[in-house]
RNA sequence: GGGCGCAUGGCUCAGCUGGUUAGAGCGCCACACUCACAUUGUGGAGAUCAUAGGUUCGAAUCCUAUUGCGCCCACCA
């Protein structure tokens, strides 16, 4: 019959067509004046990445809009690549070398730079492989990596430009820091999570107050002395005063005292300050300005000392005396176990905290005070800011604005100088000679007078000639290049080659991403959009939600919950992962995701195999080649073939609508809805005896023709698998245009008088069942019609009627009086009679009706109750009024029936 | 401490700007394979829309409070 076989199978399809797009650059866009843009640049996965659900819902949303516009006659582009990831590549690779007992150090940074371009070169695509695997349409030759020696020149650019405005500095700030990784980390890369820790309460004795000693010469619990409270107690020898509140009466004679930093002996001030909550702990806060940020400050305010007790591994160093070399955790022990010794720790008090831990390795970071570069925010935030409250940029869904101006509007400055190899060195160089001249005796020497900033490596100092010249050992956050990401791709700042393209795909028309990285990554983008290229980099973000397992967890390789795409792919194809991905992710809600949820993307697929086998195997391809239009101007297509147009351009139209709101699963179940309920169930189920007609040919070829196009963004692969099989001498599918919608087509009565047919074959085929009537027992029935206009349109359905719902005979009647031995189902304009052959439990029949007719009736009570309440009579709308008083007229006579129907019924 | 989101049939979720009978998928029950598809078809059961107030002629829908779950932000030592 066909050699088309019965099961839909991706993997013979799927590769195939990937090939046979990317050869021919059917993803390639470049600009064309006579077409509009449409531009996604692509959020670049990092170059160690493997795809995981998260990419995958990210990047099919992304394919959707592009493929959907592509179709649409814009020019396309979404623009790929991948991000260097600083902190997680330079980890791994030094993972890899530490199977060959190697460290970073013992490479040297030259070599290890090497070794990470080795392992790029390798390993560096495979995310990319895994993106062809799911149907990405990027333009691939486009494809772009953050560490690029031209993107390297975009960072380079923006440095230098950010710098001689002012905009970048360099400074000694508490940052937090990864002792693991040993680097410097943003705010946003250390997010807080809760911990259960402790409150220790420290004695620091107060001087001159001669304290008593016991007989071993420790304190004994009388002696004078003030209790400070910490969570970090192994940070105290670094403390350099004690605030307390000068409001505070228990304190307030101490203020200006000296008191003994115990195990380092030293002498420290009880000094005032209304930032100390009294409330809180004792009162008294021990201030330890190298270690806290609050500290920080308080020291830089009363002129405190900075004494850093830590190594940048996270071992105490020689500042803390006994403690050297102690290992952070260890050292707090250690510590508390000499305090108790000395009767110096009053109590230790279970305490819920929160610390910061590092994005990368989770270890808990430090405070630490060092030296690094930093760029002022607030000049940068302004026109972000703006330009998302004006509208300009608008978030769907709407509630991240908030989000993202609650953040910009209480920005902090962003330090981007990370202590690793891998990554954009600062273009920053310092003259020895310089720093010579002007050296303090202390050994420091201001910043400012040894720095030069420069795109290209000097031969020299600009100031003294001096050729003693070194670079900074530090090199950028990594999103300090990624924030370029919108016109760096493009070449930017060299204009001969981006010039063009900016002006044309700049601003990029969406941007599709997780809500995790707002703050890192889109907030950035703008800002930069505005500084660099004076505009916006995109018009709309849309935020999806994240993707978690079956329980709302986060999918994690150590909760071992991960549903891997490509195994997905595998087992039920990239079209069923796409579509299923899409379905249930409702705007900017969180996906939760199971296995069994594929399946429903893999029926989806059969169905559509198996309709399109269906058509094929009846497919008369000389009868088919007809215009459609030649059938629309007549107008004498029959009710079945019009309704299903009006179906198909309804479907189109709302789909387009639910594409454009980005309401992305809303316009899939569209698609589902029309295809398998609607153009499967019941118009092929119609159309099957006479299947041959012209008019059926046509409009089921036209019908399933069309779908395949709109299904395309959706479910690429089986699109155009199809899409050739209807029509072997046509190019892909994916250059066909979205499908022209033709509102004159959608007519809302015929679907109506459609539904009433469809409800007259639903009642018969209910009864059959409720009756237990096999479906090889072929029985008569009769239809009651009320009104004028119904009576014409099912006097001419039915032969349809009747084959649908297997009957033998159906009798069109004009009034309907109760019979005996009648089954009986009224609808709202018609009701239905099959005559009963004696073998059915009457009583049974009898006490269904009794219930109907209770129901009816309380329905009746409840709409008088309504109709006669003054309120509504008056308030509500006309229309509205009208149709409760029709229901009720309705309901009256529907109840006079059934009553008729179960006196028949003895 | 602040902010946000979510609570709808056994499960996962739709339900736009309040208006007849609250939808879908999965699961469940019954029936059906000469028929494109059993990854199928037909029919069915199953929901006091978290709780308590309020606005309204009318609330799953709007407002307030409460409870439970989840997330984000924050310099509580």
């Amino acid at each position: 019959m066909t050699d088309i076989p019965t099961r839909y199978s991706p993997k013979d399809t799927e590769d195939k067509w990937y090939k046979t797009w990317e050869e021919n650059s059917l993803f390639s866009a470049k600009a064309d004046p006579a077409k509009k843009p449409f531009c996604i640049v692509i959020p670049p996965p990092n170059v160690t990445g493997i795809l995981h659900m998260g990419h995958a819902l990210n990047d099919t949303i992304q394919d959707i809009l592009i493929r959907y516009h592509r179709m649409k006659g814009e020019e396309s582009l979404w623009m790929p690549g991948t991000d260097h990831a600083g902190i997680a590549t330079q980890n791994v690779v030094e993972k890899s070398i530490a199977k060959e007992g190697l460290k970073r150090q013992d490479l040297g940074r030259e070599k290890f730079i090497e070794k990470v371009w080795e392992w790029k070169e390798q390993y560096g695509s495979t995310i990319i492989r895994q993106l062809k695997k799911i149907g990405a349409s990027c333009d691939w030759q486009r494809e772009r990596f953050t560490m690029d020696e031209e993107y390297s020149k975009s960072v380079v650019e923006v440095f230098t430009r950010l710098y001689e405005k002012g905009l970048i500095y360099k400074g000694s700030y508490i940052i937090n820091w990864c002792p693991r990784c040993q680097t410097a980390l943003a705010d946003e890369e250390a997010p807080h999570h809760d911990l259960q820790g402790n409150l220790y309460y420290l004695r620091y004795p107060i001087k001159g107050q001669s304290p008593k000693h016991n007989s071993e010469g420790n304190l004994s619990g009388a002696d004078p002395y003030i209790v400070v409270a910490t969570t970090r107690p192994e940070t105290m020898l670094g403390d350099t005063a004690v605030a307390v509140n000068p409001k505070d009466k228990r304190y307030k004679k101490l203020i200006g005292e000296t008191l003994i930093l115990p195990l380092a002996n030293r002498q420290i001030k009880v000094i005032a300050d209304s930032m100390v909550d009294m409330k809180f702990g004792t009162g008294a806060v021990k201030v330890t300005p190298a270690h806290d940020p609050n500290d920080y400050a308080l020291g830089k305010k009363h002129n405190l000392e900075f004494i850093n007790v830590m190594r940048p591994d996270g071992f105490m160093n020689k500042n803390a005396g006994d403690y050297n070399g102690m290992d952070r955790f260890e050292a707090r022990e250690v510590i508390l176990e000499d305090l108790k010794e000395k009767g110096l720790l009053e109590k230790i008090e279970p305490h819920g905290l929160s610390a910061g831990h590092c994005y990368r390795c989770h270890t808990i970071i430090e405070p630490y005070l060092s030296e690094q570069w930093f760029v002022k925010m607030k000049p940068l935030a302004k026109p972000a800011i703006e330009a998302v409250k004006k509208g300009r940029i608008k978030f769907h869904p709407k509630r991240w604005t908030k989000v993202y101006l609650n953040w910009m509007e209480n920005i902090q400055d962003w330090c981007i100088s990370r202590q690793i190899w891998w990554g954009h060195r600062i273009p920053v160089y310092y003259c020895k000679d310089c720093q010579k001249k002007c050296q303090s005796p202390s050994g420091r020497y201001p910043v400012k007078d040894s720095v030069i900033v420069s795109k290209i490596r000097p031969e020299k100092c600009p100031k003294c000639g001096s050729s003693d010249i070194y670079q900074d050992e530090d090199v950028l956050d990594t999103w300090f290049s990624s924030w370029l990401w919108p016109f760096a791709t493009f070449y930017w700042p060299d204009k001969p080659r981006s010039e063009n393209e900016l002006k044309y795909f700049y601003p990029t028309s969406a941007l599709v991403t997780a809500p995790e990285i707002i703050f890192f990554w889109v907030a950035r983008m703008i800002m930069a959009g505005f500084e660099f290229m004076g505009d916006i980099p995109f018009k709309d973000v849309y935020i999806h939600g994240t993707v978690r397992d079956i329980e709302g967890k986060k999918m994690s390789k150590s909760l071992g919950n991960i549903i891997d795409p490509l195994d997905i792919i595998n087992e039920y194809g990239a079209d069923a992962l796409r579509f299923s991905l899409i379905s249930i992710t409702a705007q900017g809600q969180d996906v939760f995701l199971s296995q069994e949820r594929f399946e429903q993307g893999r029926n989806f697929a059969n169905k559509i195999w198996n309709a399109s086998r269906f058509v094929l195997i009846n497919l008369d391809h000389s009868k088919v080649n007809t215009d459609l239009c030649v059938f629309f101007k007549k107008e004498d297509l029959d009710i079945v073939n019009r309704w299903i147009l009006s179906r198909f351009y309804s479907t189109l139209k709302e789909a387009g609508k639910k594409l454009d709101l980005y309401k992305f699963n809303e316009a899939a179940n569209l698609l589902y809805g029309f295809f398998w309920h609607e153009f499967c169930d019941w118009y092929l189920e119609i159309i099957k005896p006479d299947i041959n007609k012209t008019h059926n040919q046509v409009v089921m070829y036209k019908v399933l023709e069309k779908f395949l196009r709109i299904l395309h963004p959706f479910m690429p692969f089986i699109s155009e698998e199809l899409w050739h099989k209807l029509d072997e001498n046509k190019g892909s599918i994916m250059l066909e245009p979205w499908p022209h919608l033709q509102e004159p087509l959608i007519d809302k009565k015929t679907e109506l008088k459609m539904d009433s047919v469809f409800e007259a074959i639903t009642a018969i085929r209910m009864m059959r069942s409720e009756l237990k009537i096999q479906p090889q027992n072929k029985i008569n029935a009769e239809i009651f019609v009320k009104s004028k206009s119904r009576k014409e349109l099912i006097s001419s359905m039915l032969p349809l009627i009747t084959g649908m719902s297997k009957l033998q005979g159906l009798s069109l009647k004009e009034d309907y009086a109760p019979l005996k031995t009648q089954y009986v189902k009224i609808l709202r304009d018609m009701t239905i009679v099959i005559p009963l052959s004696g073998i059915v439990d009457v009583d049974k029949l009898k006490k269904d009706k009794e219930e109907e007719i209770k129901k009816v009736e309380s329905d009746i009570k409840a709409k008088k109750n309504i109709l006669s309440n003054e309120n509504f009579v008056k308030r509500a709308p006309g229309e509205i009024v009208e149709k409760e008083e029709l229901k009720l007229e309705e309901l009256k006579k529907t109840l006079t029936e059934l009553k008729g129907i179960r006196d028949g019924l003895k």
